[in-house]
DNA sequence: TTGCGTGCAAAGGTTTTGCATGGCA
DNA sequence: TGCCATGCAAAACCTTTGCACGCAA
């Protein structure tokens, strides 16, 4: 469950703070790196990526690429992996950037099919569809 | 329709003519560069992205973002602008890194579901599964 | 002739890595 | 004490861009 947090460090406990006050909202490598430098917590950038790929591997932040060019895109959504058996699909607006949670037993279909026609599991987790919101279309 | 292709120049005939003799295969830009050296057609690398930018929004090839590190990926869809253009779906191995491209009919139904009951329109092109392959199970 | 396409090199920006140091347990 | 995390700088990586030249129409 906790590929990588070994030790809890304080630059850990800053980062996971800053993103969890912004639940939400879609924040680039960049701008956490901006941000903590004008809180005066000056943490090298190397620990962010590397603290931010720990925290996704973990299942406590998602990554989003919205497009190839463009830095990845982060967002908080919390701890309660353990509470919340129901599986949790990710719909994410390439326009808006709104990310929608889906709780559809028909979309659970998907992963029963890819793995009996196909033979590939499929991890909800990480998996996300982009699109378009109704906002957007 | 055409956006681009004003001129038709030895360099752009000789990318299309590759791209279309490999129909269903993603390659990068890297990947083009590299056969066409082999070639010895020397076509300079900012063509070929240039021509492949090209190609996408002229609709003749499709490119996918599969992964924010990873090259883009190209794959020839053909010309006949009318007929229904193929739609790919990818899966990608979390632990192999092996990307499958699934040509399947009934995933088609996840999109007709997400737009009809989540109001989501869904992007094949930018959308991958995540997952384990087979062999990685 | 016009001006788009090409090619080279260099820049651009994001992310990763090597290695010595520092800090958690 | 042992090992992981950190930080700095540099590298790696894909892609874009500037500019002069060439070529299609």
């Amino acid at each position: 469950m906790n590929p990588r947090s070994k030790y809890k460090t304080k630059q850990r406990e800053i980062l996971l703070d800053y993103l969890e006050s912004v639940p939400g909202v879609h924040i680039t490598a960049g701008d956490v790196c901006e941000y903590l430098k004008k809180q005066g917590a000056n943490i090298g950038q190397s620990t962010v990526y590397r603290q931010l790929e720990s925290l996704v591997a973990e299942g406590i932040i998602n990554k989003y690429i919205i497009d190839g060019n463009s830095p990845a895109c982060f967002e908080y959504v919390g701890t309660d992996s353990h509470a919340d058996p129901e599986i949790c699909f990710h719909c994410k607006c390439e326009k808006c950037g709104k990310l929608i949670h889906l709780h559809c037993d028909e979309l659970k279909e998907i992963q029963v099919h890819l793995f009996s026609e196909h033979q590939f599991k499929m991890d909800p987790m990480r998996t996300v569809f982009y699109g378009l919101c109704e906002q957007c279309i």
